[in-house]
DNA sequence: ACAAAGTAAGTAAATGTTTATTTACTTACA
DNA sequence: TGTAAGTAAATAAACATTTACTTACTTTGT
């Protein structure tokens, strides 16, 4: 039997990535990648069901999972409330500074029903994603350090801004006076603690 | 001359925006939306140059346009800042509440390359959108009353946790156990004011 | 007051292209 | 040599856009 080419199955999945950073996830086209990345339409049906299933592997696989490994690496429940806030938006700001085509996919999933409808899916069946920062921020509520929000109520106060900073950096990354540097991103994410104490 | 008819003028706009949020921007198409607004294919070439061209048209007059005039109706600088903060949370939640697709469209505005590069074309050429807020902001600066960030910052950590809550909104809006209530959405919008405060 | 001419708004159907996916074949290795 | 991995080319459907025509109203000459 001829072995596979794991070599292929990466492209597909690097060049799908930045297909869509560059041209948008409405103009990928399985042809287009299969041309971008050397190889037959074919080749993609061998490893996927059809484009749908490339798309939602590509998010929940490549995307969520590898940013989740990314950012909960070295967090720990022993961890201070400011400490383990401040070590994610450092290694989500590092992760996406070097994966842009997975930032821009990542964004794409807060927009597209399909990959939405994937990672709620997803969620129900596999158990909570990012569970790590769900028990982190938890644990800080029980100790009383922090206001007892719900739980995606935290995420969007504490995250979200971070995601349209690190948006707004690779917006001005080939421009001048890029307002997106660590210092205020340290400063920023400061911001976001404070407001989260509990006074 | 036979007169152009306004309503199919408008179902154009209405029904893409009801089709984006629907299914996602990737699944438009030009005859889909003509079958679905009762109208000629031809009908919206007599209106929009293309298909980019209807997009962009949509995105910056009906989702951006509509949304800055909804959020800046009675924003004055002699407000407080906690007043002016709390003026453009209540007015955002309460029309994209009823306006869901254009939250729809706005949030592909954030991933789609096409939006984005139109957005900001716009923003040079026209001047900034959301130029009240910004000046609104300035002031408070000037003011001493919260911290000195860059706008794109400001905007970050002010308004980037709400687009989240407003999605978390739409995404519980038919299952039980809703988390983003008007009160949950004020007590967030009072954290993002506290974390800007200047101490 | 009124019909008929002029015209932009509108339509249905066609255009050529691109799409997702499949078929029939070839390749490279265990 | 058997077989899964891979390919090039084909298929049918869907796509953006256009063509050739009709409609419905305004204008104009009477």
């Amino acid at each position: 039997m001829r072995p596979k080419n794991l070599e292929k199955e990466q492209a597909i999945k690097s060049v799908a990535l930045q297909l869509i950073a560059e041209e948008g996830l409405e103009n990928l086209s399985m042809q287009k990648l299969a041309k971008a990345a050397n190889i037959s339409p074919r080749t993609i049906y061998l490893k996927y069901a059809d484009k749908d299933d490339l798309l939602i592997k590509l998010y929940i696989e490549e995307v969520l999972g590898a940013y989740e490994a990314a950012i909960t690496e070295g967090l720990h429940d022993n961890m201070t409330f400011e400490e383990g806030v401040k070590h994610i938006w450092m290694k989500s700001f590092e992760y996406y500074k070097t994966n842009q085509p997975a930032f821009a996919l990542m964004l794409y999933g807060k927009s597209s029903p399909l990959l939405n409808k994937a990672f709620q899916e997803m969620n129900i069946k596999e158990g909570q994603y990012f569970a790590p920062i769900h028990q982190f921020l938890e644990l800080q509520v029980k100790k009383g350090k922090i206001k007892d929000f719900p739980f995606t109520v935290q995420r969007a106060l504490l995250f979200a801004p971070l995601t349209d900073l690190i948006n707004e950096y690779f917006e001005h990354i080939n421009r001048s006076g890029q307002p997106v540097t660590p210092q205020i991103l340290m400063a920023a994410c400061e911001t976001v603690i404070d407001g989260l104490l509990k006074k």
